[in-house]
DNA sequence: TGTACATCAGTGAACGCGCGTTCACTGATGTAC
DNA sequence: TGTACATCAGTGAACGCGCGTTCACTGATGTAC
């Protein structure tokens, strides 16, 4: 039954892919060893040959989370991120969608590992939408991050909310839609002071 | 062991408002019936005497977690709210602070009547929120839902991303520090506008 | 290049354990007379 | 008010089940000669 090493690691990169999306839609414990496996294509008892355990797998999902993340929205504006991050089609999106929403209050909950690689993820975030700003001085860097933060803080917020009311609630929709709206017109004035230095 | 009428309602209300707290501190999975009733001072056994099943304490712990937030929060300015909520306590007190910080994520997989619940409180929070700007235009009220949604949105956002860094992580502070200057400062210019009317 | 053997990714049965839930039982409370 | 009986909150053993993890086994790959 052996396979090509280079095989092998395809098959573990496979699993850790099908373990991230599971895990998003429907939280580290609703998704046990054995159906992870089955869902990844294989039996449940090879498992332990790529991980020393579900904990060690978790800290590896969200970091291949992170970077799923990362790479479709390297090129993409602040504006376009947080057009696409606030709304009902990311929020309908939970084992597609960002890391954090899905898990944020699940891994206040984990290992010093798994929140090592949360914060990690979220530094990377933060560098990623501060990219339109580079090239300013000191205190115009630290302004920005600090919005920067902010920004990521409420359209967090405002998925995280608008996936705890039910579906079909009005306020789901209204949470998304007005965060955006103010995520947008915080974000114009500054866009204008970037342009004009 | 049949026990007075009162006795059994407050012996009920005790293990709604135990499973409130090991739920945001633990998770909805993270908790059996069995250790719940435990902590509550009983034997397992008697749990479905009060409740149909776990999934139906869900819905009213999270209730009554609301109900407690909202009745500390009763007399208190949006401003002194927001300089609880995003802290370094509440932070850290996982079992004790807000239902929605904590429990937020694990809302979105939970039944319909959960989510419902969790509307409702959202609902409770943002009309408490509001009382300050009473007595408005009906435009004036429009921005001011729109104002403290935005708001409680960062807040929340803020709390959980701060709780999914290790808990020496300078990034935990930051993110905290940084989005309660944002609001603070988004707030202050609301108030002038208020009081100047 | 060909042969012999060690390696190890993947299989599937089995482990102990804790889960949510059920049930026969207890005995003080609540009720009917 | 006193007696007889039904009620039911709480007990603790038991249920089937799925969990994370372990293990002996398979057989193609990788390696040494």
């Amino acid at each position: 039954m052996r396979i090509t090493k280079a095989q092998a690691q395809a098959n573990r990169a496979h699993i850790v892919e099908t373990a991230s999306t599971l895990f998003r839609a429907r939280g580290y414990d609703g998704v046990g060893v054995a159906e992870l496996m089955s869902a990844a294509g294989f039996t449940h008892g090879g498992f332990y040959k790529h991980f020393d355990s579900k904990a060690a797998l978790m800290a590896e999902a969200a970091s291949c989370g992170f970077a799923h993340t990362m790479a479709s929205s390297q090129d993409v504006g602040i504006k376009d991120f947080v057009e696409y991050y606030v709304s009902r089609g990311h929020r309908d999106a939970l084992g597609d969608g960002c890391t954090i929403a899905a898990l944020g209050s699940d891994a206040a909950r984990q290992s010093e590992a798994v929140r090592h690689t949360f914060a990690a993820g979220i530094e990377d975030m933060l560098a990623l939408l501060s990219k339109e700003g580079s090239g300013r001085g000191s205190s115009d860097k630290e302004e920005l991050r600090a919005k920067v933060i902010s920004i990521v803080a409420q359209a967090v917020g405002a998925v995280v909310l608008s996936r705890a009311c039910p579906d079909d609630s009005p306020l789901a929709d209204e949470i998304l839609k007005t965060c955006r709206a103010e995520i947008l017109a915080a974000l114009a004035p500054a866009d204008h002071a970037a342009s004009a230095q």
